[in-house]
DNA sequence: ATGGCAACCAATGGTTGA
């Protein structure tokens, strides 16, 4: 089965986009972040044409995920745990029911920036929260992903230019310490183990040509349980995505699992 | 040395993103 995570950035603002892009990676899931509209304002009526389920946990202007899945979808839950105060909208989670079924989580991790400040410390307690959540995840020995907009470039050569973006949230030593804390919980990043490649990018800036020039990143990742890792066969960044007429700035990232 | 783009809400500019 095939799993995609994309930042979409505004599935209103790019509906057109967003299907043809989903009917050319033709996933059995697909985790969206940053639709920025409420949970009834999703387009829930041209997704399912496309034969997806659709679960939503959207809010006003920003932020925002959903979880698309061909298969049944079952134990959906709406948010982080750890923190009742956190009124963002950035994780949903739930068990899709193929036939071998997997628990994916959906998620659209804080940038941080500007580091230091608050909006870093939100960005810092969030992947705790998030790590805590893995670890009574992986209690559970299933199969499940754990796929987003991390907004974390996890080596330099993930990046065009480090010296760019070595004092950037994204990069900071902090946030690669808090990255590996939640991989070295025995979850896999589908793209380092199925590839590895340097300079392969899933963002690039609207600005400054970013997009002409090659200057990129890659922050969306797929991390997995063992029982998901044992099943990776192979990882594509479709890059064609940001090629489009109004593009999302992010491109799909989609990992395979044996069936 | 700086800004450079796009989306949002609101409103003819400010905020956010990465």
């Amino acid at each position: 089965m095939k799993i995609a995570t994309w930042n979409v950035n505004s599935v209103k603002a790019r509906l057109p986009t967003v299907l043809e892009v989903l009917k050319d990676i033709d996933c059995d899931v697909i985790c969206l972040q940053e639709i920025k509209c409420e949970t009834d304002a999703f387009p829930y009526m041209e997704i399912e044409e496309l034969g997806y389920n659709c679960a939503v946990h959207g809010q006003k202007s920003y932020n925002g995920v959903a979880l698309l899945s061909k298969h049944p979808l079952e134990d959906v839950e709406k948010g982080l745990p750890g923190d009742d105060s956190d009124e963002q909208a950035r994780y949903i989670e739930a068990l899709v029911l193929a036939d071998r079924p997997v628990r994916v989580g959906a998620l659209y991790l804080p940038n941080g920036n500007p580091a230091p400040g608050d909006k870093y410390d939100y960005k810092l307690s969030w992947m705790n929260r998030l790590t805590a959540h893995a670890k009574s995840l992986l209690t559970l020995e299933e199969s499940f992903v754990l796929a987003g907009d991390y907004n974390v470039i996890p080596r330099d050569e993930d990046c065009w230019d480090i010296a760019v973006w070595r004092d950037d949230a994204l990069a900071l030593p902090k946030t690669r310490d808090a990255f590996h804390e939640l991989k070295w919980l025995g979850m896999t990043e589908a793209f380092e183990a199925a590839d590895g490649r340097a300079h392969q990018y899933s963002f690039w800036d609207y600005q400054a040509g970013a997009w002409q020039k090659g200057h990129g990143i890659r922050i969306d990742h797929l991390l997995l349980s063992p029982q998901a890792a044992d099943r990776l066969t192979g990882v594509e960044i479709y890059k064609k995505a940001r090629g489009l007429e109004k593009p999302s700035d992010h491109v799909p990232v989609i990992a395979e699992l044996a069936d």
